[in-house]
DNA sequence: TATTGTTATACTCTATAACTATA
DNA sequence: TATAGTTATAGAGTATAACAATA
């Protein structure tokens, strides 16, 4: 197959640094008023806000992981954060035992719900006023149409380079 | 001063949850290519890439940590890890004797430049390709106009919940 | 006295591999 | 045998505060 041009032109650079850049500087700030605010980390306010778009409150740890978090394990020490803190409760799935149905406590939506005013102000104040700029041509929109298919993308496909470590070739 | 809609609809959720996760799935993705291809996270690459992009391959520590390190220390210690690493070197400043010059070394440039095309290519592959989906309306070139303004925006204008840590007011 | 950078230290997070239990 | 989740453990990264040296 032929070879890929194996550089960038200054367009293509720019677009790949200033998404990282951005997304960089604003996951700190938001890691920062979590923390401040309720005592979350992104990936945690992630898992609560997640439960809580559920219909019940409740997700299986699989479902969880997806999107969220990159090893099982990484979850679960996450959740037993959560658990401690009292925010989710861990109980055995009813339908298959062998999982773990996470769910949202009523202190768990309060802290959320402490949280999300002021997380919502700070993403308002940092990407989208900015976004929109002056004029009214909907950035946001944009943005969004943008990037709704790149995500869907990279979930469907993932790099070679991560190579498979699933299914043992031994 | 009138109070801001303390919620967001679900255009504007979609385009913070769309970056927040493409730029999640995409530093993953791009921390295991380097890491696989030349052993450096993506800190350390950006660090060589700016050094690269020096006239002369230097920079002064403050200069580097400018938008790539959050905090001093934490650039002390990438810096140490790429001196050990032969990569790059530090000598005091010629100036100004408090400052440290760090330079790139032939190793440093020779890693850079074996990371690199695989780099690239990841890049193009996960990011570039589907913005641009399969019309030519380039989608590249859209995202660097959004997010360009959006990175001056919030290197200037520093949340406030980061209260500001300098100048001591005692 | 203010600034540059380093050090010591503690903490958070993530990943790998081995393990248990259920399907 | 395969899958869901946990555990043990190790390693990378980050931040805070105290510090040394120069301006």
């Amino acid at each position: 197959m032929p070879q890929k041009p194996p550089s960038l032109d200054a367009q293509q650079l720019g677009a790949y640094f200033a998404l990282m850049d951005v997304a960089s500087l604003l996951r700190h700030a938001v890691e920062q008023q979590l923390k401040d605010a309720g005592d979350l980390s992104y990936v945690q306010f992630q898992l609560l806000a997640r439960l809580g778009d559920s219909p019940n409150g409740s997700q299986r740890m699989t479902e969880l992981a997806d999107g969220v978090v990159y090893s099982r394990s990484g979850l679960t020490y996450q959740a037993d954060l959560l658990e401690k803190a009292g925010l989710v409760t861990r109980a055995p799935s009813p339908e298959d035992e062998r999982g773990t149905t996470v769910t949202l406590t009523d202190a768990g939506r309060a802290r959320l719900a402490a949280v999300f005013p002021g997380h919502i102000e700070l993403v308002q104040q940092l990407l989208l006023a900015p976004l929109s700029g002056d004029d009214d041509d909907d950035g946001v929109r944009a943005l969004a149409e943008l990037l709704g298919p790149v995500r869907e993308h990279m979930r469907t496909a993932p790099p070679r380079s991560a190579a498979r470590r699933r299914r043992s070739s031994s």
